[in-house]
DNA sequence: GTCTATATTTAGATAGAC
DNA sequence: GTCTATCTAAATATAGAC
């Protein structure tokens, strides 16, 4: 075995909780479970974390940081909506397979439940990337005037719908093959007449 | 008072415990909440339902029973998909706004962290009638032949999504507004080219 | 069928040695 | 920073009178 530094140990509790909140949900898990799993001690998480909300939080905050570096690249790579629009949904369906644990925990978790005052997803930094994005395509013309909560919600609704049925192991064949189709399809609802 | 009938005493527990839920969520409910908030002993809850689960799974059944009867009088009524899938978008808004809690509930939930063994919402009855009408219209030509799993989320996914918004309180107004331009919109992913 | 009182278990969290 | 041992509170569930 090798020597793990703090950060390797803290990574490691964050990992395996994650997949533990993935496989159980977050209320079937103690933090005696993570303990045993991360092997390491009770202590040295709640030292770390402070409580169990703690834990929640932290992937929390490194999961949307992550995910709103994913859309600023994604949107300085493209200039427009329906390439960058592509982009995105090739992202998500590409996680939702190579890290599901943490596709779940974002789209899915009810994390109003488990941490109270914590601003939803929903209204997180890259909710608002895409919602901005879409209202300037809107302003450029390259899209039809449309409310733009219906927009976004046309636009990738159905790709967040997917996600929830390949999770949900109703759909078999992994997510990347169905992307192009589902974007082509999405478009038409917002393409110029 | 009035003294209630056993029928309306299992009704109440019923209705109490799905606002809790939907409140707080199920694990942030204990047995003790809902006895309180009913007004009903403890002994009663578990003489009816056995357990904790057993409150959640009578709620279930009951509200996918619901569901499965709005979509069959739906299909009834109408005969195309594009009538059919407008008036369960409207059905749907309708009860996001008059029950919020139940369709949270459906929705929402994470069934398997409380209920397992049961089936998830995604396979269940009225679900499948919904898929089914979709791949009848597809086969007489109403829409394009697309990936079925596709054209229903993209049907439908949209409005499910504004659904989960307003919910959240993302958006502020009531969604029967939104529903014409949502159907419009998602009309035109499997409309004929 | 309904109630109160109680048993049992287990979770989250802490203390304090190293 | 990490660990083990322990405390405390609360939740699910049961027993048994009415």
């Amino acid at each position: 075995m090798k020597t793990l530094t703090t950060q390797d140990r803290q990574q490691r509790i964050l990992d395996t909780a994650l997949v533990l909140f993935y496989n159980s949900g977050y209320f079937n898990t103690s933090v005696h479970d993570i303990q045993r799993a991360a092997d390491v001690s009770i202590g040295s998480i709640y030292h770390h974390f402070g409580n169990k909300q703690g834990i929640a939080r932290a992937l929390y905050h490194d999961l949307a940081a992550r995910m709103t570096e994913a859309v600023f690249r994604i949107m300085e790579e493209n200039t427009e909506l329906y390439q960058r629009g592509r982009a995105f949904v090739d992202h998500l369906f590409t996680m939702a397979e190579t890290a599901p644990a943490a596709m779940h925990y974002i789209l899915y978790a009810r994390h109003r439940e488990f941490m109270p005052g914590e601003k939803s997803i929903c209204s997180s930094k890259p909710f608002e990337q895409v919602q901005q994005m879409i209202g300037q395509a809107m302003d450029q013309g390259e899209i039809r005037k449309l409310n733009p909560a219906i927009a976004s919600a046309a636009l990738f609704g159905g790709a967040i719908r997917l996600i929830h049925l390949r999770l949900d192991g109703v759909l078999e064949s992994p997510l990347p093959g169905y992307a192009a189709e589902t974007w082509q399809c999405a478009w038409r609802c917002v393409a110029l007449p």
